[in-house]
DNA sequence: TCTAAAGATTGACAATCATCACTTCAATCG
DNA sequence: CGATTGAAGTGATGATTGTCAATCTTTAGA
């Protein structure tokens, strides 16, 4: 907690009169951190977090029927949290006959891992 | 959405057999999985987003009165919000007499930001 | 000591979410 | 075709979320 501040000095305002002018905007657009919130809202579920880490070391070889043992989940659910996915636009699917296969999109977590670091 | 995937090839399998063997597992644990969706989920909305972006470029110099005009929104919403970062280990406070200074907390964003990279 | 200001808390509300049992759809095989 | 399988879709339900109006707490100044 310890963390090195700069207090900016302040003296209680005049009664009436507005609060202290803000002086400081974020550098990040509306629009970029909606953008952003939405992909880390969609990671913001432990069994989204595993789903992705193993779609990003397993692209393409792993089918949703495998992937729901992993989790004490039932089939739908599973499911839910992969379309949660793929409409972030996190991942991506492919059909192969019977089973389904999913992948990491390439950059789609790049905008916010970039904010991040 | 064209992603090279080397696609396992699987068969049909018998009648009353189990399913495919789960051949991979997560390599993020539980409770890691756990943290980082914390995390994650407390960066879920634009406004948060929006106010960590601030205080990482201002912290200390910006009390919540300043914060609230930056967005449309109601001051006890603008702590709520503060309140689920801070929750989440993201932000710290700091009182100094009528103003709270809020910085977001060294490492907090580590876990997840090096998961993501 | 009285008033006002900054900020947090509470209660309420609609909206969204995670989950499941059930059903539906599409594809394969005999 | 008819049966079966992998996967997605459909309610339904209980929990969580974002928001505001109203209230409360703490502090400062007169």
């Amino acid at each position: 907690m310890a963390v090195d501040l700069e207090l900016a000095p302040k003296i209680k305002r005049a009664p009436g009169a507005p609060c202290c002018e803000p002086v400081v905007y974020p550098d990040v657009e509306r629009d970029v951190a909606a953008r952003m919130a939405t992909v880390a809202k969609a990671l913001g579920d432990p069994v989204r977090i595993q789903l992705v880490d193993v779609l990003r070391k397993h692209a393409g070889k792993v089918c949703v029927c495998e992937l729901v043992p992993l989790f004490e989940l039932s089939q739908p659910t599973i499911s839910h949290h992969l379309k949660v996915l793929r409409e972030a636009g996190i991942v991506g699917s492919e059909r192969q006959g019977l089973w389904a296969y999913y992948f990491v999109t390439p950059d789609a977590l790049k905008e916010l891992s970039g904010w991040l670091t």
